[in-house]
DNA sequence: GGCTGGCACTCGAATGTCCAGAGTGCCAGA
DNA sequence: TCTGGCACTCTGGACATTCGAGTGCCAGCC
């Protein structure tokens, strides 16, 4: 038993080293570069009976006869799972972190920021999720008469985002009876999460006169589409530019990667599969999108105070470097975190 | 006279030829081809000695000695100036555009159809830039407390765009002196162009008691500053996959253009270099950014009534389809102009 | 039993050579 | 001024060859 084990330690630090190696030089490993960039402590010969293994069990894979090893999705799985720490940021990279976000304006702003700095610390493509609503609180609701049967109403969140929309009455309003309806909707809203909204105001429109109740009404049902609809729509990109850093898979990996991130749809669900705390990867075809079987996703919640209120992360090659983006995308995501607790 | 008269026509005829062909085919072309593809009237060899004739004037390069020829910057310059007329687009086509615009609800939803729209039509690379806020009018000017000292402000215009803006306030504001300062800020800059603001407003804080009057200046200051400020701010893009239906040129000049596309301000100059009211083509390296040398940009103002309000266009490589592409970009912009008209 | 050195083998990448084809330039003649 | 013809140039693909990295396996050693 002990000397099974034994073994296996040294055929994970194996897979380690070439996962590692990979990711340095971007070519298919083979057994005597192995034993000289590492001690490992054996001959070639011992590292190749290791790698067959490693091959037989679906670790890792030979693109040809006579070519170095290179590691499968499962591969890189167990590298991400068990093989290694998540690596503490360079000084210079915190630095750059809390000086890029600190110099934010507004939430537009640091959405913005956060893409680029995401984008410039993996050198990746970045993508960001604005704050969803679901968890926010209204902190005020608005009501603009635009003409008699027109008003434009806007929702302010505690996230200092703002929702407009524009409403069509039924019947001309009376400035008395907006104001009065602003007052009763900022009563029973302001203050108040999202997903109670509804349930806060439902019995509104009885509470007015009965010809008054079609214009009250609408307007609700527009304020709750508002809250429900537009909660994870937005999402922001950046880096594209990196793609463009692996001349080897070129032409094949990249368009359907540039499409997909095209598709908000899909980066919504790249980011939102789970709702696990922690750092999220998904390698090559662990992804549900097709064209991305041969990249990887690493995400993260963020959110002020405890919870979670939108995600981002990077998507790469699946040959990245795990540790060092994990701890880019933490990182960044817990100083997001920090300042719209603050704000 | 007459005589080179003629000669010039036909050798216009061939460069026209010329163009033609290698955007088809994306292939150099020779003098043989050209005969058997065009009816000229003429022997092939006759075509050669025209075209060393429009090679020695600049308008065709020679790749290689032994290769055909391509149309260089300035031979593009001079089809689409006198070679070409804009061609009307299918009715397929028309039908496209005004399916796809109609059913758009607000002005985010505009903006994002026509981007889609525009690269969709053109396979290649779409720029929109929003509505801009120069030559809109204000709506309306919400002022909402959110604190003792902290104001939202919200900008609405008659675009249907909203600006909102965080006001801190150097000392404790009123809910009545809120009122009238919002009833005041709407009287006089209500109906009114962005730019005439600042000068019907400037002698604001001095109809309020001197005590307030740091507050209307702050304030104003911030509403003056969202009026200039974000006005020609942002672009959307759309399309980027286009880029690698160039399997050619590829990782060469696919790098620069992504980074160029992620810069805001490069694209914004890009769009908005004139204000010329026609279709403007820039090609190859009349364009300032260097990373765009070898991409032609074809852009068009468009807005609501006769005025520019933004510009759009597309960005793809120097051999493309001009006139149709030219009809593409002039068709969408018209269409959204009367969607933003109609609104 | 596991590790090691050695050896034969495989296969891809790089290099060199060759040839066909496309395209040109030029010239003499209509 | 145009045309047909001819010699010349150059690229790209096909093919053969070589080189070397890397492997798998085996017999022997600890």
């Amino acid at each position: 038993m002990r000397e099974e084990r034994q073994l296996d330690d040294r055929k994970l630090a194996v897979l380690r080293a070439i996962v590692q190696d990979y990711v340095g030089t971007e070519e298919p490993v083979g057994s005597k570069a192995l034993v000289e960039r590492h001690n490992l402590g054996v001959s070639s010969a011992t590292i190749r009976n290791d790698m067959a293994v490693l091959e037989d069990e679906g670790f890792i894979h030979q693109p040809h006869t006579s070519a170095g090893r290179v590691p499968t999705d499962k591969g890189y799985r167990l590298f991400v799972d068990r093989l290694t720490e998540v690596k503490p940021l360079s000084v210079a990279e915190r630095r750059a972190i809390t000086n890029f976000l600190d110099h934010a304006v507004d939430l537009d702003d640091v959405v913005t920021r956060t893409v680029r700095l995401l984008a410039q610390l993996t050198r990746q493509v970045a993508v960001v999720q604005y704050p969803s609503l679901t968890r926010s609180t209204v902190r005020h609701v608005e009501l603009v008469a635009l003409s008699p049967t027109r008003i434009m109403l806007v929702l302010i969140t505690d996230t200092g985002r703002v929702e407009q929309r524009l409403v069509d009455c039924p019947q001309p309003v009376g400035e008395a009876m907006l104001a009065d309806l602003r007052t009763r909707l900022n009563a029973g809203a302001g203050g108040r999460r999202f997903a109670e909204v509804p349930r806060l105001l439902q019995d509104l429109p009885e509470s007015f006169l009965p010809q008054d109740r079609p214009v009250v009404t609408t307007v609700l049902s527009t304020l709750f589409e508002a809250l429900v609809e537009q909660t994870e729509e937005r999402v922001v990109l950046g880096g594209t530019a990196n793609l463009t850093r692996f001349p080897h898979d070129f032409p094949l990996t990249i368009a359907p990667v540039l499409e997909a991130l095209e598709e908000q749809v899909v980066l919504l669900r790249l980011l939102g599969e789970t709702a696990d705390p922690g750092v999220m990867v998904r390698i090559g075809h662990e992804n549900a999108y097709e064209g991305l079987n041969s990249t990887s996703v690493v995400s993260v919640g963020y959110g002020s105070g405890d919870e979670t209120v939108a995600k981002l992360g990077v998507v790469g090659p699946t040959r990245m470097d795990y540790p060092g983006t994990m701890a880019a995308v933490r990182a960044v995501a817990r100083y997001v975190g920090q300042i719209l607790a603050a704000s």
